[in-house]
DNA sequence: TTTAAAATATGATAATTGTCATGAATTAAA
DNA sequence: TTTAATTCATGACAATTATCATATTTTAAA
């Protein structure tokens, strides 16, 4: 539990700040003046400084530089609550090496977030002091997604698939992680009358095929290379045993299934709300980022695949992609599309 | 000499405000948008960073973001430049973890005052780095999820909330992480035409609420409860200490993740290609699992949110019903459904 | 209890989109 | 190069579904 000094000399401001705060789950101490208030903080040496500017015997100012003269409190995240509210007050406080300022009166979940905001920004800091980055003792110091890219390129096994070959089937049984060092990857499932819905794209530099990792499982859905491409898989076993000793990289794993959650959740927005035109749009634009090209260079992609991502028959495809041919949206070569105006394409509809 | 990136999109003021800069003593970087200013930071690693919020390509908040998610900028002093003076705007700013906020137009000194108090800020917090604090943790004794919903119990804040109320909004500050002890909640996105789509369902005993874990964000859609509703959060600070100090329930919470990601998906291609009938059998089957009861209980539950779920306009969930009943396959006694032929649903289409 | 407001139900209608059919263009194979 | 197969394109049409309108029922408030 955080623990938060709270130097304020208005008794029921105070106090009512202080049960705010217990409330909110953190330890709260108070002073009811900058002096008590700075001697406090050298004693309890809180986590966190929330502090009035204008009180008896010792200002917030004096309380700010007093704790950033001392080697145990100089890197304390310092907040002001001051009823000074005009600019030049803001200023001064602010020059003075507070890290934020909060004018009364204010709201409760102002003052619960920008608490919670400078925790995080300490912690970022702090984490930061305890991984100093000229630790090169251990070869096989994974610290964060990037090593464990390293790590895939010279351990795992290499595989090149062709357009159209599928990586895993649903159903089957997981046993690798895979990561693209080149080509486009889409992952599918059949619905029940046999047509199928693209749920993922992945380029190069992406992780995929992750199912469980607490439990033996299958794979949900099946991927299949959509261009011609070089993945390297690492047998989930492995990618166990790294992930345990690694503590940092099961965070940034859960940052990368936390951001396809979004990312599907926003498709399913799309899908179900809607029309046709825009999840066109929608979709050549995802598969001009993905290409990695830039937006207005041709890309070149099956209309089935188009279709099976935007979630549409792939007639009322091809229909949509005609009409912003004729209205010089898009140009169509062949099976290749350009993207003419990539503005009205992001705004469709 | 000190390297300042100053990113804005007004040609005069950048220009104006970078000789003002360079008088004073500071090499200085411009960079005409976001995107172009987050890789030219990314590039030229400056010391400190001055930027403006509205501005095309990548706005301010997007390029804060994408610094603070990098390892070599996410200690680099940033000060937001900003016309965007309104309390909410600011309180935006450093939530997101700004060291600081300058409203235009600014003086000068102004400026120069808040850059030079960072960079002074910067250069203690980078001497501290030089001197590693050496922490124990306590040992949590927190091996799975069973053991952190306890946690939850014992140390959370619990909240209370009536049916409609709203638990978070998209795009407010991330704090807390909920565990459900009784109730049901939706997470729910609104589209641009303002229809709204449910994308999550949690019932009794589902932790919901997570963001990211690594960097400060927002969340990205809205919670609200369907019925009343007893939640215990638990801050996100306090939650990162817990699960940074127990592996084991990481990778629990990768599995939930997964397993979100899995059902997220399926409602995806039900979505994509079921018709209004089947999509309306399967939010059916889904309340009735959620609410806990036997399938064949009375579930009490607007239509509305019965639309919202099943991604479809609510007259014609309405219709759907309807046609249901006639069918003999529900009952419907006011605002209550109850199920008939449960095979009959499950098999709809 | 009465009244006002909100939610539910249903009809009419128009727009969208999937399906089937067929021909043209492109690609792959011989 | 020629041929067969596949993919793309477009017309015709029917089914589905959103929208608007309005009546009825239910809920919440007075």
């Amino acid at each position: 539990m955080k623990h938060i000094l709270l130097i304020e000399d208005d008794v029921i401001l105070r106090e009512n700040t202080a049960e705010l705060l217990e409330l909110s789950n953190y330890k709260v101490s108070t002073a009811p003046n900058g002096k008590i208030g700075l001697s406090t903080a050298l004693k309890i040496q809180p986590d966190i400084i929330v502090c009035d500017i204008m009180m008896p015997e010792l200002d917030g100012y004096g309380v700010l530089q007093g704790l950033s003269t001392t080697e145990n409190t100089k890197h304390t995240p310092f907040i002001f609550l001051s009823a000074k509210t005009e600019r030049k007050d803001v200023r001064k406080g602010m020059d003075l090496g507070a890290d934020d300022y909060i004018t009364k009166p204010f709201e409760e979940d102002e003052l619960i977030s920008a608490i919670e905001s400078r925790l995080a920004k300490a912690a970022i800091l702090k984490d930061n002091r305890e991984n100093p980055a000229t630790e090169v003792e251990d070869d096989l110091a994974i610290r964060n997604l990037n090593d464990l890219k390293n790590f895939f390129d010279d351990n795992g096994k290499t595989f090149t698939f062709k357009q159209g070959d599928i990586i895993y089937r649903e159903g089957e049984h997981s046993n690798y992680i895979y990561l693209i060092e080149k080509g486009l990857v889409k992952c599918h499932k059949l619905d029940t009358h046999g047509k199928d819905l693209t749920t993922a794209l992945h380029k190069e530099d992406d992780l995929f095929g992750y199912t469980s990792f607490t439990e033996n499982t299958t794979y949900k859905e099946t991927a299949a290379a959509i261009k011609e491409s070089v993945l390297i898989g690492i047998s989930k076993h492995e990618f166990m045993d790294i992930i345990s000793s690694n503590h940092k990289v099961t965070l940034d794993l859960i940052q990368l299934l936390n951001d396809d959650l979004v990312n599907v959740k926003d498709q399913l927005l799309e899908m179900a709300y809607s029309s046709v035109r825009r999840r066109t749009a929608t979709t050549i634009l995802k598969f001009a980022d993905k290409l990695g090209n830039k937006p207005t260079d041709f890309i070149r992609i099956s209309r089935n695949d188009l279709a099976s991502v935007a979630g549409v028959a792939t007639e009322s495809l091809i229909r949509t992609l005609s009409r912003f041919k004729d209205q010089g949206i898009i140009e169509i070569e062949g099976r290749n599309i350009k993207v003419l105006d990539l503005q009205q394409l992001k705004n469709m509809e």
